[in-house]
Order: structure tokens, then sequence, then C-alpha cells
RNA sequence: GAGGGUGUAGCUCAGCCGGUAGAGCAACGGACUUUUAAUCCGUAGGUCCCGGGUUCGAAUCCCGGCGCCCUCACCA
């Protein structure tokens, strides 16, 4: 900065306990940062900036307007925060009343919903009106409103939310239009929304401010709800099939069911440590045992791992269990929940072949189901049993071998080779048994589990086994650690209690994982489980101020 | 964790070789009764992510940090 001798006219901007910025609209000049103000400046800054009710110091000069149209609106006598409006139609349906021809009136019709758009032409606006199905045009006549309602119509805002009464008609230039007759003011919005045209493609703002995406970005809203739709029928295939849900434990003594790394928490009064749980099947086996035979839950679980397009810490899953059942059955129950939420989702006569990205699914059943041993011997050229010529393969990838266990081996082998080719969906069955610690073994071959992951375009989608139900073998599993895997990396984590429950007696049983996040991407055609979960865990916002707190608090 | 990209007005983006920070939309004031991202006239709006350095002079160059995005590696 360099030192200004002349007098300046200058405007206060702002102030912290460090700095004030100050704007000089003389020519040349820009803002002026004065570091360390001396205490009675910073008093007399207080006393000319702070006003008296801090709701209504403005966060900007597009806050500071519209709160000065929101004391218009009072002025006039009405609720610039709404009442109740529920007896409204939905913005899709009231489109589907609208006459063929214009000139032609339609129905008289009441929505609700918010104003994205405005085009004012002097004596006659039109807006743009969203609700949760669909937007519409309005056309609002001065002609047909007194002076009070007019005045209330010249101070809308984008952004507001108004209900109005109206009919539908067809616009001069064929656009679905309805023409006006009452304006229900029923929230003002004080934010300043995004551009008009390009809305907001920052996708740090998008994702801390989901609200604005479901908005202002178009499929937002659409993609979140058709969402629910999936979920929905999920539960719905299930009811069909007697199913039942049952909420277990989150915070759980042992995180088992899974290889994850879990977050820890802790239990004051009973001084405990805990785990957010990182799989549901423990508890749900349990209730196998109490005798619920067919049960599910829908519920989060939360792993202490990496952020990408295909992974959030907390995600959702379903695991079902039926008792009497096997892997078999859960893979006609796979094709049956995914058809069915293809149909929920794209509608009941829509193509089961979905768009991906510029490739597309066949979710036609049945799915192509393929045995893992042979799906390695066609891609990593030898047979999975051959240990000498697996561990050439490895070398070959550069996988490190060195004090695995040779079904480790077999298993990063296959991912390697195997899994790019795996645009399915296919249900890769049958796999090396000790990469299965809770699953029942083939009778004809112990080496082999009843296991199936159901693959599409390299993602796992569901994973599937008969479920183990031999209290000792399960018990003999739980000790062996497999070598060159470390604890949190296996699922193998000794459960007393889980063992206890088995010797009551669990009924053989299928039990089915669906990882819900990823079955709504590729049924939605999104490439980021970003864009199917409402808020994607970010890092912290850095809160404002937190600048002096922080260089004081760390002050070497 | 590694590499690449990026951060400028409320939003979307320009800003070249270092030389007084720009546009469109939005805002504010005005005109306009069938507009489609309406149009026209006018006004205001900036801690150029943060901190150092080089320089007479930095949004621009250099160093360090932070956020976000992409690719790769790990987990579903």
């Amino acid at each position: 900065m360099t030192a200004c001798a002349v007098p300046l006219q200058v405007r206060l901007k702002g102030a912290t306990s460090r700095s004030v910025f100050l704007t000089c609209h003389t020519r040349y000049c820009g803002t002026f940062r004065v570091a360390r103000p001396p205490l009675y400046v910073q008093a007399l800054l207080t006393m000319s900036e702070t006003p008296a009710t801090p709701t209504d110091r403005p966060a900007d000069r597009f806050e500071a307007a519209r709160i000065e149209k929101l004391h218009a609106i009072e002025a006039l006598g009405l609720d610039p925060w709404g009442q109740r409006f529920d007896d409204h139609q939905k913005i899709g349906e009231v489109r589907k009343l609208c006459p063929e021809a214009a000139g032609e009136v339609g129905p008289k019709v009441r929505v609700a919903g918010r104003i994205m758009l405005r085009n004012n032409k002097g004596k006659l606006k039109f807006f743009h009106l969203k609700d949760w199905s669909d937007r519409i045009q309005l056309m609002v006549s001065k002609a047909d409103f007194s002076e009070e309602q007019w005045k209330l119509i010249e101070l809308l805002d984008l952004g507001d939310i108004i209900g109005v009464d109206g009919v539908v008609k067809l616009s001069n230039s064929g656009e679905v239009t309805i023409g006006v007759s009452q304006v229900t003011f029923l929230t003002k919005s004080l934010a300043q929304p995004p551009e008009k045209f390009h809305g907001a493609k920052d996708m740090e703002l998008l994702l801390r401010q989901r609200y604005i995406d479901l908005i202002y970005t178009d499929g937002v809203l659409d993609r979140m709800l058709r969402r629910g739709r999936i979920i929905d029928s999920v539960r719905q295939t299930l009811k069909e099939r007697n199913f039942v849900e049952a909420e277990t434990p989150v915070l759980h003594a042992i995180a088992g069911g899974a290889a994850a790394r879990p977050f820890t928490t802790h239990h004051n009064a009973l001084d405990m440590e805990l785990y957010l749980r990182i799989a549901l099947e423990l508890h749900l086996k349990r209730l196998m045992v109490g005798g619920v035979e067919r049960v599910y839950e829908i519920g989060r679980v939360f792993r202490n791992e990496g952020v990408d397009a295909t992974h959030n810490p907390e995600f959702t899953m379903i695991e079902l269990y039926q008792a009497y059942g096997n892997y078999e059955s859960m893979m006609d129950l796979t094709e049956a929940i995914i058809v069915n939420g293809a149909r929920a989702a794209h509608g009941p006569n829509a193509s089961l072949v979905l768009p991906w990205g510029d490739k597309t699914i066949d979710f036609t059943p049945p799915f192509q189901r393929a045995k893992y041993g042979d799906l390695f011997r066609e891609h990593a050229g030898c047979d999975m049993h051959d240990s000498a010529a697996v561990l050439e393969v490895a070398k070959k990838y550069k996988i490190v071998t060195a004090g695995k266990h040779p079904d480790v081996i077999i298993n990063d082998v296959f991912e390697e080779t195997v899994e790019p080719h795996l645009s399915g969906p296919v249900f890769v069955i049958d796999y090396p048994a000790a990469m299965c610690p809770l699953t029942k073994r083939k009778q004809s071959d112990p080496a082999i589990a009843e296991r199936f992951e159901l693959f599409v375009h390299g993602l796992e989608v569901a994973n599937a086994y008969t479920e183990l139900n031999d209290p000792r073998l399960q018990e003999d599993l739980f000790r062996t650690q497999l070598q060159g895997l470390k604890e949190e990396d296996s699922m193998a984590k000794m459960d007393h209690d889980f063992v206890r429950a088995l010797k009551v007696g669990m009924p053989p049983a299928g039990g089915l994982g669906i990882g819900i996040d990823r079955l709504i991407m590729l049924l939605t055609n999104s490439r980021s489980i970003r864009d199917v979960i409402y808020f994607p865990l970010l890092r912290h916002e850095k809160a404002e101020g937190a600048e002096t707190a922080e260089e004081e608090g760390t002050a070497e």
C-alpha cells in the first residue's frame, strides 16, 4: 500500500477487528485496506454501521432491496411469509387442461410455486411459476386488477413464492399460460437467484446449497423425486413377497458384516466406545433366528473411506433375508427389484434398455449368470486353482503377492483381469470360499462359496449369499484372519453374540444386499453418486470470521 | 495420497506481453398490453480465494497455503 497524503472522499465498506475497507470514488482509486485501525475508529465504525435490529441488517445490496419490498408488502396489509394455501392443483396437471386453440378459455385453476422468470411489458407482465411437478407461464394484465393488487404484483421478485387463481389458455404465441385473476403472496425470497439462463454452474455452490441446485438446475429435482419412487417400488416388490421391514441399531459394539473401516463414536453416560454400522447383516440374521422369516432394512451405513464418483462415506443399503431360500432365490428377487425399479423410474411401459452415458444397459431378465472360475479362466488365461499360473498372471499385472492368502491373490487378479469386461448386467456366481466368511459352501465343493455379485458397467450393485448357518464353522471363520488382510479389511470380525444366535438355529436362507445409491445411479443415468444423494459429504465450509480465531488461536 | 485444471461483481464468464478491472444476466430508476433468455434508455455494483515475494507498478510473474473439479490409486 502506498501512503496517501491528499484528503479523499471515502465510503465505508466494512470492517473487521483487524482491517477497515474503504471505497474511494475519485478516479483511479479502488478499495483500500487499512490494517489494524485505531480503537476509536473501530468504535465510530461500530456506531455508524450497526443497525438497531440485527435481523434487519442486510447481507448485501440485493438483500437490502428485497427487505425494502418485504416492508412494502407488509404496508399493503399482507403477510410476506404467507398462510395456508393447500387447496391448489399441481402445475403438471393444470397444463393438461389447456385448450388446444388460442382464444379459447380453459377451466379455472389455482396453483402455487416459485417465480422463475419475469418478463415485464409495462401494464402486461409474464412470469414463469415452478412447482415440483412442472413449470407454467403466467400472464398478468393490469386491467384485471385493483390498484392495491397491482402494487403487489409490481413488488414481485424472482424467487418469491406465490399462489395464483386464473384460467388456463394458450398465449398468442402458443404457450400454455394461466391468465391470472388473483395473486396470493406466500413467501418473500431474500436471496438473489442465479443467472436466469445459465443457472448456477459452480459445483461447490450446487452441492453446498443443494436447494439452489434443486430449484435452478433442470432435472435435479426430477431425478431426486425419481429416487423416491424407485425406493417405494423396492418396498412394494418386497411387500408383495411378504417381507417385513425392520430397523436395527446404527450404533454397533462390533462393526461387522463387511470389510470396511468404521467411524467411531462414544456414548457418554455408559462411557462406551461405539462404531457406526458398516453393514446391516448380522442384526438382520439375528432376526431370522428369532423367526422373522422374511425381513429387510433400507438403511444408512457408514464407511470411513475415500470419496469419489461412486463412494460417499454414508450411503443407503438394502439388505434382505429370506428363510428357506438360497442365492438362486436371491438372483430372481434381484431381477424383480431392478425391473420394477426401472418401471418406477421410467414408466410401466418404458423400455428396459436404459441409457448409460454413451452406452446402454439392457435390464431385460434373466440377467446373464457366469461362474467366477469360468470368467477367471476366460480373462486371466489360467485356472484359478493353478496357483503357479495365477502367481504368473499376478506378476504381469504388478499385483503384490507376498504374504497374501492364495484366494486373496486370485481375487486381486480377478479384479484386474475380469471386472473391466463386465458390462453386464451379469451375476458373477460361486466365489472362492476364503473370501466369504459369512457364506455357505457348496455341498459339492467346499472351496466354493454360494455367493454372487451383480456387476453393471464395472459397478458392483448387489452382493448375495446362501447364508452360512453353521455356528461352529462361523466361529472358525471369524477366528481365521486371512493372511495379507488387515483386520478392518476383513469381513471376519468375531461377534460372539452372533455365533450364540446361530447356535439357537437360523434356518437355511438367502440374503441379498443392494447399494441403493448405485441402483439409483444406474436407473437414472447418473454418473456420480453425488447426483443421487441430496447432501453428499463435503469438507466443512470455512466459516466467516473464522480467520481471526484461527490465526490468533495458533499463535506460535 | 499423486498428477492436471480452476478460483475475477449476486450469477455466467472475458481480461493477451505486468501499466487506471470488463461484458451479459440479475439489481436500482424510466418506457412498453401477447412476451419466450422480450426489447430500449439510464444508474449503481469488485478484499480479482488467502499469505508472502519480485517490481516504480501484480488479477496477471514466482513461492507457500486453502477450496472445488477431473484423472489415477484404495474402499461398495
